[in-house]
DNA sequence: GATATCAAGTTGACTAGGAAACTTTGCTGG
DNA sequence: CCAGCAAAGTTTCCTAGTCAACTTGATATC
């Protein structure tokens, strides 16, 4: 309900409000993850394997909202970071089962550490209620549009 | 504050629900200006011109949070799409002055109503109580953080 | 059992942006 | 006056995705 005819500011829409503080949280904790030799979309790979070893490549590819092609690039990453093992599963069979390496594994915490600090910093301006009723309302956005997957992109 | 002390989930963060919305709701924009031929990025160039018209390519970089050497290939392909003109200012001076084109003044409008069109669908499913305390929480944190550029990535 | 289709993963071409080196140009201090 | 510095834009190289074509192994149908 604006009350001229011209179009709407860009501040006018609360998506335009979400990205602004979702890019600044985002890069905000890139910048410490990637100060350990990781990036982002590595960070949520070796959580998920953390969580459900071992897993396929295109399992993690439909939890990331990210396309197998990307997946097998950044699992090539990973690996030569020595982060993650790719095992072929089955006789010759062209499944894949990812796994951590010990490095891996070991880095998991450290980064989950950062990624605690990085919200207490992030949300630490807002009283515990409003804390609150951001997580709920963001809870129901993405229920409203069954938003399941984490994608990066 | 976690019971166990195992790091934390992906989920148990603010910063992983504020990203996966903030996602999506600006991957279904991405796609609706990009059934009109133009990217999100281009869409806030053409927003920024129609609101402030002329301005410099610097401008526009810290406006948008953006380096200079991407908004000069973004105003490069903004140009040769033919909605934003390009004009140097002064005697041979470096300096630029962007402005809309007949056609780019036109789309913006257009482009307004899907944005409105977007945000509608996108925080419809919250009671206007709500999308009002969503708001506040938004513009408390970018308070917080001053932020006042709109960084596109 | 042969064949057709499908699913998994890889690869190559392409895109958008960042970082940094570089070119100009205008300004400023000596 | 001019030396050099700062600011604006461009360009090059790099990264991290997408998309689509491809290979290969599994599966199902006849």
């Amino acid at each position: 309900m604006r009350e001229t005819s011209s179009p709407a500011e860009l501040t006018d829409h609360l998506g335009y409000w979400l990205r602004l503080v979702s890019n600044a949280v985002s890069q905000s904790f890139a910048r410490r993850v990637e100060a350990e030799g990781v990036t982002v979309a590595e960070w949520v790979v070796l959580r998920a394997l953390y969580a459900a070893e071992p897993m396929a490549p295109s399992h993690l590819a439909e939890r990331m909202g990210m396309t197998k092609g990307a997946i097998s690039k950044l699992v090539d990453r990973l690996v030569a970071k020595d982060l993650v093992e790719r095992r072929e599963v089955g006789g010759g069979g062209r499944r894949q089962s990812l796994t951590l390496g010990p490095q891996g594994h070991a880095l998991v915490p450290q980064l989950a550490a950062l990624a605690d600090q990085n919200d207490a910093d992030a949300f630490g301006g807002l009283a515990p209620g409003e804390r609150r009723d951001l997580k709920r309302l963001l809870h129901k956005l993405a229920a409203a549009h069954k938003l399941t997957a984490a994608p990066i992109a």
